[in-house]
RNA sequence: GGCCCUAUCGUCUAGAGGCCUAGGACGCCAGCCUUUCAAGCUGGUAGCACGGGUUCGAAUCCCGUUGGGGCUACCA
């Protein structure tokens, strides 16, 4: 059987790790296969399509990389890919079950409904709709409709006895009893088709193989292998995932910060990151592996490795994770990859285009101290601004030479006389230079060192003194360490 | 309330009856290294929810309890 699998996410709002999730491993099953992965969008409620929403949850799948062979975009053998555009089709559907007797028109109104369903509550009998127009003939529904002004919807007949056998990929059969399923809406009034008919509908028109979901969708798996069965259809095999948990434990919403995937993108996480830890979520290729390349990725995953327990959103670990990827690109690629962050962070007396390639040495350096691509910009900018450093003094003092100026001014005057005499001006020379003038003042290297740290890069945190001192050059070095002995020398400003 | 799913360290997980005095990773703690901060290295902390079965033997199979989650729309 070929693999042909979907992604159909509905265009009310922000494609989000959830949804995402769901994304990649319907595109690593379809790789892995070598089958087909088709984007198709869900846009079959007109009061909750939020504009725009398909463009941007097409730019997240693009940045994760996550491209797709049929879809809206690009079209394909089954197009349209977009529900609205295949009314059609679904109209045919309803018709189809109507006729067979598997659906039956109604016009209860929506006071009726929300009536029926707070007194069942009440009753403590499971809600749902009670069947009030299954019963009615074709002369007494036509009526009714007319008297709701013609507005009616088109419902499942569901049978009111034996059970439905949902199999499923994860956890084997799973038993539903037919009566506690209502008769639930196929076609609404506005002539748009529920979720079910239309996924229904287009995974046997699309030829779908694997349907992949979230488990929120399990206890309607029923109502849809029924659709399947009313409508002459084979269904595909079902793969409910676990859902995935906020912090809290409870379902992931907006309310766990960056949810979506753009913000992730934003926030300075690496594409490849937040795959590895996404796909980590739910899957696992052996015993010990935790980071993967995509490729190894796609080579390694299916199904027969995937959990069944709901997972925990964890961002301490995606950072960590995205700081190991970080730590893995080239001075150039992780160059690449900050720029536009350093575009936007820096401040705007320093010229554009950023001149990063001197400090191209230093970029292993930084890439050990960040997790995230924003942070760059603390260990970059006092290399790149032209104006004068701003600290105050007691760090330029720092813990060794607390309220001791005096201290702090020898360390600075000591290395200025030092690196005088450091030609040609590299790493090693200006360590030796350095060390040497600690032992002769006979302090520690750390306590002699912060105040030098603190002058050229106008911070505590910083990346390792000599190599800073290297790329930043003499003349500027003996510039900072000039304002630092000046501001010193004068302890009251 | 009803229905469904689910239950291994705080978190993500390995484990498909004996290989488990339960392995890995993140986190946390300690030590080493050390010019700040990191990184790295070494070590440590911590878990099979509970109760019954089945079996020579159970984290692994069955039942129940409890916990967690989901669904219960003319949303998806």
């Amino acid at each position: 059987m070929s693999v042909r699998v979907r992604f159909g996410p509905s265009p009310t709002g922000e494609l989000h790790v959830g949804g995402l999730r769901t994304a990649l491993f319907d595109w690593l099953f379809a790789r892995h296969h070598g089958g087909v992965f088709i984007l198709r969008i869900e846009d079959t409620d007109q009061k909750r399509t939020v504009p725009g929403a398909e463009d941007r949850i097409m730019q997240g799948l693009r940045w994760l990389g996550l491209d797709w062979d049929e879809g809206p975009d690009i079209g394909g053998p089954h197009a349209p890919y977009r529900q609205s555009e295949r009314l059609p089709s679904y109209q045919a559907a309803a018709t189809q079950l109507l006729a067979s007797g598997h659906a039956y028109r109604c016009a209860c109104s929506s006071e009726r409904l929300d009536r029926i369903r707070k007194a069942k509550q009440q009753a403590k009998r499971p809600p749902g709709y009670d069947g009030h127009c299954r019963t009615l003939s074709d002369t007494e529904i036509t009526e009714a409709i007319a008297e709701q002004g013609g507005r009616s919807v088109v419902r499942f007949k569901m049978p009111h006895e034996g059970a439905t056998v949902v199999p499923d990929a994860l956890r084997g059969d799973v038993v539903f009893e037919n009566r506690l399923l209502d008769d639930h809406v196929l076609l609404k009034a506005d002539g748009f088709p529920t979720y079910h008919l239309a996924s229904v509908v287009d995974d046997h028109a699309m030829q779908i193989s694997h349907v992949f979901r979230g488990d929120e969708w399990l206890p309607s798996a029923p109502r849809h292998l029924l659709l399947y069965h009313a409508l002459g259809y084979q269904p595909p095999i079902f793969v409910h995932q676990p859902i995935i948990l906020g912090p809290d434990k409870g379902k992931l919403s907006k309310r766990h910060g960056a949810t979506s995937v753009l913000e992730y993108a934003d926030r300075g996480y690496l594409p490849e990151a937040l795959i590895n830890f996404l796909v980590l979520l739910g899957w696992s290729k052996d015993d010990h592996t935790t980071k993967m390349s995509l490729d190894e990725i796609v080579a390694a995953f299916d199904i027969d490795r995937m959990g069944v327990t709901p997972t925990t959103f964890d961002h301490q670990r995606l950072d960590a994770m995205n700081a190991d990827f970080l730590r893995d690109l080239t001075p150039q690629q992780f160059f690449d990859r900050a720029r536009p962050f350093l575009d936007r962070l820096l401040p705007a007396d320093i010229a554009r285009p950023l001149a990063l390639d001197p400090l191209l040495p230093l970029a292993p350096l930084i890439q050990e101290r960040v997790k995230l691509l924003p942070e760059v910009a603390d260990y970059v900018d006092f290399f790149l601004t032209p104006g004068p450093l701003d600290y105050a003094n007691a760090e330029l003092m720092g813990k060794g030479f607390r309220d001791n100026p005096a201290g702090a001014l020898a360390a600075v005057d000591g290395a200025r006389e030092a690196l005088l005499a450091v030609d040609p001006w590299t790493t090693e020379g200006i360590e030796a230079a350095l060390r040497g003038l600690a032992e002769r003042l006979q302090l520690k290297p750390g306590v002699v060192f912060t105040p030098l740290r603190v002058a050229v890069t106008g911070k505590r945190i910083a990346p390792p003194l000599f190599e800073t001192l290297t790329v930043l050059g003499p003349d500027r070095v003996s510039e900072r360490l000039n304002l630092a002995a000046q501001r010193l020398a004068r302890p009251d400003d």
